[in-house]
DNA sequence: CACCAGATCCTCT
DNA sequence: GAGGATCTGGTGG
């Protein structure tokens, strides 16, 4: 996947609905200490810009949920408990809108994920908002970084060989209000 | 400063 | 499907 394209500021400049289904099947790249990690996104949530109650901007912006703010393809990085979250910022600005990354499938650097998660069970590696952090070094360190330079150390790109996609869309999961949306997608399989 | 809610995870049942 | 572990930021006194 060297020199498969990286998802420019456009792709996620749209409405964040579009952005996570576009998303599913798309490789998350890492560069962790010289060492690449690749995984194909499997699941996304979209949180809405505005009118959205489980969304981080509901409340309007704080210290905490400023990344949501910057330009589209920025990182929002933020802790749940003990974890760590990360959202790709759609539109921004005026528009503070995102998608979670939830679940993706080891592409490179496997053994890397392993050791990173102390976890060997492949099923179990990345099939979680904070297991795909832990997996792939990602820590609040990145939080507002433009992922759409491949100067950076993430980065999102294109993915060449991406099948015929059937997408399914459920409710999002652990939020206690907004929970009749569908706005969790996931690549079935 | 105290309190509390929260986009989780893991271990059971 | 439920419950507990455990941490950070936001809010209010």
């Amino acid at each position: 996947m060297d020199g498969t394209p990286i998802l420019p500021r456009a792709f996620f400049d749209r409405d964040p609905v579009v952005v996570a289904k576009e998303l599913l099947g798309k490789y998350i790249v890492r560069n962790l200490d010289g060492k690449r990690l690749v995984g194909k996104i499997t699941e996304t949530e979209a949180y809405l810009p505005s009118g959205d109650s489980a969304a981080h901007n509901f409340k309007g912006k704080t210290k905490r949920n400023e990344s949501l703010y910057k330009e589209a393809g920025h990182a929002y990085v933020h802790s749940m408990r003990q974890y760590c979250l990360i959202d790709v910022v759609t539109e921004g600005s005026d528009k503070p809108g995102s998608v979670l990354i939830r679940a993706f499938e080891p592409v490179e650097g496997l053994k890397e994920m392993i050791k990173l998660r102390q976890e060997e069970d492949v099923e179990k590696l990345s099939n979680g908002p904070g297991k795909v952090c832990i997996a792939l070094g990602i820590t609040r360190s990145l939080d507002g970084i433009d992922m759409t330079s491949s100067e950076n150390d993430l980065f999102l790109t294109e993915n060449p060989d991406l099948p015929l996609r059937e997408i399914a869309a459920s409710s999002r999961i652990g939020i206690s209000t907004a929970k009749e949306m569908q706005l969790r997608f996931n690549l079935n399989s």
